[in-house]
DNA sequence: CTTGACAGTGGAGTCAACTCTAATGTTAAT
DNA sequence: ATTAACATTAGAGTTGACTCCACTGTCAAG
C-alpha cells in the first residue's frame, strides 16, 4: 500500500496509527488488521465514508446483536446494489456480443436482436432519468 | 439530456451541430441519432474519449470490412472487460451474503465459508496490485 | 560531520464527466 | 418598452480517492 495513501487515511480518519517519539506513524496489529479490511471493503464498492460511518472499528466492546444486524441490513443493501450491477453488466455483454456479431456478418436475425437489446437498453435508461428526477424532487422536499 | 451537457459535448467537439443565424444550436437528425448512440455507449461504459476515437461518426461513407473488424475487435475486447467485471461482483455479491449471513446467525460453517471467499479476494488484489507494477515497468521502459 | 535515504507537513494537482456561475445577447409576450 | 424566459460564452467548481510537490526533520553509515 503507497504511503502516500496510508497518509491519506489518516488525514480523513480512517487509520490513525500510534506515533512515536519523533512523530512518525507506528501501525499497531490493529491497525493492519483495519487496513486490510478496509482493502475488501474497497473490492466491495464501499466509498471511504461508508466505511468510516458503517464500520467505524469497533474494536469487540460494543457488539450488540442490533449493531449486528443493522450491519447486516446494510450489507442486504450494498447486495442488492451488486445485483443490479451485474443484470446491468449482463445486458452490456449481450450487447457487444451481438453488436460484433453484427459488424462481421450482417444479416436480418442479429440485426433484429440487436435492436431488440438497444430498446431494452433506452427503457434501462429512461428509468434511471426518472430515477434521478425522483431523487431530485425527494431533496428539494427534504 | 441536461442542457449544459449538449453544451459541454459540443465544446469539446463529441456532438457540434450547425448554429443558427443567431448563434443557437440547432440539432439536425443525425446529431439525435449519435446523441442517442452516445447514451448507448456510455451505458457499455465506453469512455467519451473512445467514442469519440474509436466510433468518430463516420456517416456512411468509409466503412469498409477492415474497419468492420477493427470496431468488432474493440467491441470484443470490450466484452471481456465486462466479464472480468461481472465475475468480480459475482464474488463481491457472494462476500456480502455470507458476511451477512454470519452476522446473522455466527456458526463455525458460515464463518469458514467467509474466510475461504476471503481469502481468494485477497489474491485478486494482489494480482491486481501486479498488474498496476508491471504497467508502471512498461512506461518506464517505452 | 556530512551524506543519503528515509520520515514528516500543508497544500496543490489529477482524473472524467459533468455542473454551475456570471455576464451578456435574443426573443416572445404583455 | 419592459420584462421574463430563454440562449450564448469563458471559466471555475464538484466528486472521491488518491498522488505529487516543496520544504523540513530524523537517523544510520562511513
Amino acid at each position: 500500500m503507497p504511503k502516500d495513501t496510508l497518509r491519506y487515511y489518516d488525514r480523513i480518519g480512517i487509520v490513525s496509527p500510534s506515533r512515536e517519539d519523533n512523530r512518525y506513524r507506528r501501525y499497531s496489529k490493529d491497525d493492519l488488521i483495519d487496513l486490510m479490511n478496509i482493502q475488501i471493503m474497497q473490492y466491495a464498492d464501499f466509498s471511504l465514508d461508508e466505511i468510516r460511518g458503517k464500520f467505524g472499528f469497533h474494536r469487540m466492546e460494543n457488539i450488540t446483536p442490533a449493531y449486528c444486524e443493522e450491519i447486516a441490513a446494510f450489507l442486504d443493501a450494498k447486495n442488492a446494489e451488486t445485483r443490479k450491477k451485474i443484470a446491468h453488466l449482463e445486458k452490456v455483454s449481450r450487447l457487444l456480443n451481438v453488436a460484433a456479431e453484427t459488424l462481421r456478418d450482417f444479416n436480418h436475425e442479429s440485426d433484429q436482436r440487436l435492436a431488440e437489446i438497444v430498446r431494452e437498453i433506452y427503457q434501462d435508461i429512461r428509468k434511471t432519468e426518472q430515477g434521478i428526477y425522483e431523487e431530485e424532487c425527494n431533496e428539494h422536499k427534504g
